[in-house]
DNA sequence: GTAGTACTTTATAATGATTCTAAAAAGGTG
DNA sequence: CACCTTTTTAGAATCATTATAAAGTACTAC
């Protein structure tokens, strides 16, 4: 199986529920945004065993921690995931509540010209809020 | 009283409530970032009468709909809002868990170069995460 | 392969922020 | 003041997430 190695190289065991849960975010085509309970529902669709949403939630943040995954911030009561792991931003569509990738491209290079004293740039995050 | 006319003509009735919750927010040198529990914390504190959080709540939303207060966009199991309702970003300090200003001419000028049809853009915000 | 150990999964309970409810209180208007 | 609408309130309800602790599984050494 193609992701044994790449769970075990990063110090986790290959379980059968992590490999299930890692066919299902990243064996397609499109990267993807979702919530943990898009992602029960994903599963409860493409796998036939039962995985415990305990489960889904404890392997989504050790992917997320292994940096498999990342959260996108946005204000909302659940926590949006995003499967593109590259560096790019977000639309966020008030009304349908859609996110919309933004790759690097789209928008200009950001400068961030302040410094704060013994802290380093981790990431830049854009958020883009879209209405009619 | 400064703030009856503000909620007044905003069509908010100028209850003692909110008027004290405007003492709280707005009569201060600085502006903030908060969750609804720091305010809570701070009005027991500044306020004399009680308020309950139901109406903590109901207020910090209203005021949020008429644009005197903002949403800061970040991963939290907390809302966070700002009193700073110009036009601005963010520094999110990840050890500590704390905001930091990011005034727009501390970040380069941002230029989003793809346009989604019928939705024009509502705001832009950047999330510097800091980490040591 | 087996034994032993550490890690993982699981169902369920607990937590905690937020929202809902419906009754009492207060604001606004004539 | 009398009326109607909005607001406040305490407490209950909701819902995402995290904690718990017992059972199951993966790995290592022999």
């Amino acid at each position: 199986m193609k992701y044994i190695e790449k769970l075990r190289n990063s110090g986790l065991r290959p379980t059968k529920q992590r490999l299930q849960i890692c066919e299902v975010l990243f064996n397609s085509e499109k990267t993807f945004h979702f919530t943990i309970n898009d992602l029960d529902q994903k599963i409860k669709k493409q796998i036939s065993d039962k995985i415990s949403l305990a489960t889904i939630y404890n392997t989504v943040h050790a992917f997320e921690k292994k940096g498999y995954l990342k959260q996108i911030p946005i204000n909302s009561n659940q926590i949006y995931f995003d499967t593109n792991i590259s560096d790019h931003h977000h639309f966020y569509d008030l009304k349908e509540e859609k996110l919309i990738d933004l790759e690097n491209a789209d928008v200009g290079p950001i400068n961030i010209l302040k410094k704060i004293n013994g802290k380093k740039i981790k990431s830049v995050e854009v958020l883009v809020k879209l209405e009619d």
